[in-house]
RNA sequence: GCUCAGAUGGUGGAACUGGUAGACACGCAGGACUUAAAAUCCUGUGCCCUCAACAGGCGUGCGGGUUCGAUUCCCGCUCUGAGUACCA
């Protein structure tokens, strides 16, 4: 029979499924090997080509990995919890538990009919009150833990109350909120219960506190600074304000340097650590305390000394500050700001208020900034430096106020310069006549007892006066902030917490999962609440929860509605990164209804060997996910540091857009002509999009293109060479540009494994391309070149059990080697040239032999498994055996060769082949070559000064 | 601005450690089969010069350098893509 892929892939994959054939087992006695990919969130799309192309490259790597003996886990599951879901509830009504069932079946459709080999058995989706009971619960464990800096790891709430009742806050070196209280374990025991909670939230690794958030008013929720792009929404495209709202959030910045540590141990893609590092932040300096020259008044009669704090990396600059800038938002510019320069100041602000953070930011340029009229003093040679308000100070980074030095930095001098300040140079080989020089370089001036010191003796010295004087200290300070961990939205993980006296409680561990409770609709409150707000009885029962009236649950607030013994719950629900933090232990054991994963489970397969996905995670699931793992271990929950120790960035496959060239009349008419795009420079014509599927190797097909549109029905054509060419541009897939391609229909078309086998032809993984069917036929046209191979001319099936020649021995031999090196070093597209190359040897040497072809097919099966798994049940082996056959043993015998065809090349450039026996060494080579008539005709009777002869490789004369 | 990645025929790409640049595939051209088309098969195909062959010249973004030899290493530059952005 023909190569029939419809018949075989459907055969193939009902098998699997009705076999389990890919279900893993969490005890053998094999090497365990875990590949995972980023799962997505199933949305109303469905898939498009560019997504399968991660999983097709980790299907390859998992089915090689079982053939080379390996237990391997290669799961699959849903993000399902998200906006998109809740954007189409609000709008259509419909629940969005029920639109993302429907997404659910739609891609899991379409992932059957590539031919993955998932475990579905371990499926999970985060939407599922069976999973998010375990995120909750993390949750929960995070709110019971505060991170202890002595022992740098997280530790039990309930040690850090031991440790108060018995000794007080002496001793705990923890990181929290700022405004922490010093206490004594007397003082801390004569605390009524809520001020104790209160104080034990700021320990806590969830917390909830005021915070300015991202704001976006169109969503209705508050973003993380990762979903945020530019003051817009990444979902949408929606404007962004900063707002002041009580928030959960996460501590991960308890965990910035392990995050940053952590990075040097695994193994990822450069460019996506380097993004981490500067998403974390470091910068080594050391804080610094400028004490106001006269006490402060705060209004209502309270006066007090203070001073400003300004973090520096340069502290070996002080002696050179001569202004101190304050962020406008800073706490003190108010009592800061003398009489005089109140309506300045009141100017300036309002200037930068309405200045939207866009602005801001794309005015780099421009100087401004207003004098305070307090002045501060140098700690260390009591100099009156001025203190300023400017916009280039950002509140929310270090402390909000800088120790401007306009000798070394280049913002500070051009500050310095327009407002005429003071600028001193504070080393002697600095050169700031027309910018500022920020050299570490030479000795100190104008630097009282570091004068004559260089950069390194000169700062320690400093740090150590400052420390001395009590005016500072040595300061790591990173830019990363705690992660906001709520969002106003229906469509996510309730937070397991309720509130009494305004302060929050976890629920009882027995009483998970909350659930999801139905609302009427999925919009806020009338009074601004979240849409749980909604929600009927939302109110946790510390008592038999039979306990609230009708009554009650019908109550308008839910403090009201809760009654007794009945507390509200929290009204918002966790965020989309929430359930994708730990879900790779998930499908460890996906089943357990007593733990997240049993501790055999994680034990047996403890990280991610291969982890496979976009790198627009970088900063988000991928940091997140790493903190919520560090945590894990922390508690004795898991057993490895660090998640995924493997990561590959699929590169993003870009939509290609074709176009026709629509012709323009006198009058600037669009006609119903269109231009070939060869002739466009001769026509007046506008480019439209036209559909990529009508489209052939940028040849339009003219039938379809006059019924893509009615409109179309009677187009005329300028043709060229009798065909219409289109016009090709890369952008992304999107329904409106025309070019998104279906997998579906690649599939009904060529069948699977062509789309598999093509989608790594493509090129390199890693690379982002435009996805494009121009070559596909190349890749059909093997696949049925290797089926001919086990047939004859009538497609009857024919393979012999006669011995292999050499040549047939060389050709399965090289294969098997070179994708075995291309598997393991990720590089799939040049396997499949391979395949095209042996299949094409094979072919010439007319080789049908059984010890052959029944190697290939193992060899191949990884990337076409539907065909292979046919040919295999042809040769006569049981059918589903393949997946767990053995991987040919690659024997270097069969590559030896006796002669090489030397490269004969004169001053580098190659003349002419000559064929030498390889057992010949490079002096030999050297009169081999000489001795022959050719080489002499080169030559051309001049003897070579030099001959370089590599063995094995070339041989090059210098004439 | 800073950081990172990249630039090879008409196209996608290959060349793994400095050693025959352009594998493999698409496209294109010519041919076979066919009444014809599709499908299939065969041949050619980096550019230039040449009727053609022989031979030759040029050629991996641009300009230099190191080397017997550079797509590969070094210096400088241009362009493209991604991330980040007054980070003190």
């Amino acid at each position: 029979m023909d190569y029939q892929f419809k018949d075989i892939e459907q055969k193939w994959q009902q098998f699997w499924a009705d076999k389990q054939t890919f279900k893993a087992e969490n005890h053998t006695t094999k090497p365990k090997y875990y590949v995972l990919d980023m799962f997505p969130y199933p949305s109303g799309a469905g898939l498009h080509v560019g997504h399968p192309l991660g999983y097709i490259a980790s299907d390859i790597f998992a089915r090689y990995k079982r053939l080379k003996g390996f237990n391997v886990l290669h799961p699959m599951g849903y993000d399902s919890f998200g906006l998109p879901a809740e954007q189409y509830a609000i709008q259509t009504g419909q629940h969005p538990s029920v639109t993302t069932e429907d997404n659910i079946a739609t891609y899991r459709r379409q992932l059957d009919q590539i031919g993955f080999s998932f475990d579905w058995s371990r499926e999970v989706r985060t939407s599922s009150p069976d999973y998010y009971k375990w995120t909750q619960w993390i949750f929960m464990q995070l709110f019971n833990s505060w991170y202890n800096k002595s022992a740098d790891k997280a530790e039990s709430i309930d040690e850090l109350v031991k440790h108060f009742e018995t000794s007080g806050s002496q001793g705990i070196n923890a990181v929290s909120d700022e405004d922490i209280l010093t206490f004594t374990a007397d003082e801390w025991k004569a605390l009524p219960d809520s001020r104790q909670q209160e104080e034990l939230l700021k320990y806590r690794l969830t917390y909830l506190r005021e915070s300015t958030v991202n704001w976006c008013p169109a969503l209705g929720t508050v973003l993380a600074n990762d979903e945020v792009k530019d003051g817009f929404s990444e979902r949408g495209g929606f404007p962004v304000e900063q707002k002041k709202m009580m928030q959960w959030s996460m501590r991960i910045t308890a965990y910035a340097e392990r995050l940053l540590q952590g990075l040097d141990t695994i193994d990822w893609p450069e460019p996506l650590k380097e993004m981490q590092r500067n998403w974390i932040g470091k910068s080594v300096g050391a804080s610094v305390k400028f004490p106001i020259e006269s006490p402060l008044s705060f209004g209502e009669g309270r006066v007090e000394s203070a001073s400003i704090e300004v973090f520096t990396t340069r502290v070996d600059t002080i002696f050179g500050v001569t202004l101190v800038v304050l962020a406008p938002e800073h706490e003190l510019v108010a009592a800061l700001t003398t009489p005089e320069q109140k309506a300045g100041i009141d100017a300036y602000i309002a200037q930068t208020k309405k200045k939207s953070e866009l602005d801001r930011m794309a005015d780099t340029k421009t100087v401004s900034g207003a004098f305070t009229g307090s002045y501060v003093l140098n700690p260390l040679n009591g100099e009156r430096i001025p203190v300023w308000i400017a916009d280039y100070v950002l509140a929310g980074y270090g402390t909000g106020a800088v120790m401007a030095v306009p000798s070394g930095d280049q913002r500070d001098y051009l500050f310095a310069k327009h407002f005429n300040l003071p600028i001193i140079p504070i080393l002697d080989s600095q050169n700031i006549d027309t910018e500022a020089d920020p050299t570490k370089e030479g000795k100190y001036i104008n630097s009282g007892f570091a004068n004559g010191l260089e950069y390194k003796e000169a700062t320690a010295a400093i740090i150590a006066k400052l420390e001395a004087v009590g005016a500072g200290k040595a300061k790591v300070n990173f830019r990363m902030r705690d992660a906001i961990f709520g969002r106003q939205r229906y469509w996510g993980e309730p937070v397991p917490v309720y509130f009494k006296d305004g302060l929050p409680y976890l629920i009882s561990e027995a009483d998970l999962p909350l659930l999801l409770p139905e609302i009427d609709k999925y919009l806020p409150t009338e009074s601004g609440e979240p849409p749980l707000g909604r929600a009927t009885g939302w109110a946790y029962h510390a008592s038999p929860k039979e306990s609230v009236s009708e009554e009650e649950l019908k109550a308008p607030s839910p403090l009201e509605r809760a009654g007794g013994e009945a507390y509200p719950y929290e009204l918002s629900t966790m965020p989309g990164w929430a359930g994708s933090s730990w879900y790779w232990y998930r499908y460890m054991d996906a089943h357990n209804n007593n733990e997240f994963a049993s501790k055999e489970a994680i034990e047996y397969w403890k990280d991610v060997d291969l982890y496979i996905g976009g790198s627009e995670h970088a900063t988000g699931h991928l940091l997140y996910s790493r903190f919520w793992n560090k945590f894990l271990k922390d508690i004795g929950k898991v057993t490895e540091e660090e998640p995924f120790k493997k990561l590959i960035n699929q590169g993003m496959i870009q939509g290609r857009s074709n176009f026709v060239y629509r012709l323009i009349d006198e009058q600037g008419r669009g006609t119903n002509t269109f231009v070939s795009h060869g002739l466009i420079k001769d026509y007046k014509t506008s480019p439209l999009h036209v559909d990529v599927n009508i489209v052939e190797n940028e040849v339009l097909n003219l039938d379809k293109f006059k019924k893509f549109r009615s409109e179309f029905e009677n187009a005329e054509f300028i043709l060229e060479n009798g065909k219409y060419i289109c016009g090709v541009e890369v952008e992304k897939m999107s329904k409106s540009k025309f070019n998104v391609v279906n997998p579906d229909d690649i599939i009904e078309r060529y069948g699977a494994d062509t789309l598999r086998m093509y989608e790594m032809f493509l090129g390199p993984l890693e690379q982002s391309k435009p996805w494009n069917t121009n070559g596909i036929e190349g890749v059909f046209k093997f696949l049925r070149k290797f089926w001919r191979l086990f047939h004859n001319d009538a497609w009857e099936l024919n393979v012999s059990n006669e011995a292999p020649t050499k040549a047939e021995l060389k050709s399965l031999h090289k294969i098997i080697r070179k994708v075995e090196e291309d598997i393991e070093r990720f590089s799939f597209n040049t396997s499949v040239s391979s395949f095209m190359i042996a299949v094409n040897e094979l072919t010439e040497l007319k080789c049908n032999k059984r010890a052959i072809l029944q190697e290939m097919v193992i060899v191949l099966s990884p990337y076409a498994p539907h065909i292979c798994e046919e040919l295999w049940t042809l040769l006569g082996n049981p059918a589903g055996t393949l997946s767990y056959a053995a991987y040919p043993k690659f024997n270097p015998a069969y590559l030896v060769e006796d002669d090489f065809a030397y490269p004969i090349s004169i001053n580098g450039k190659t003349k002419m082949n000559l064929s030498i026996p390889l057992s010949l060494e490079a002096k030999e080579v050297e009169q081999f070559v000489l001795a022959n008539a050719d080489v002499q005709r080169y030559l051309d009777g001049k003897t070579p000064k030099k001959i370089i002869v590599v063995k094995g490789r070339i041989v090059n004369m210098v004439v």
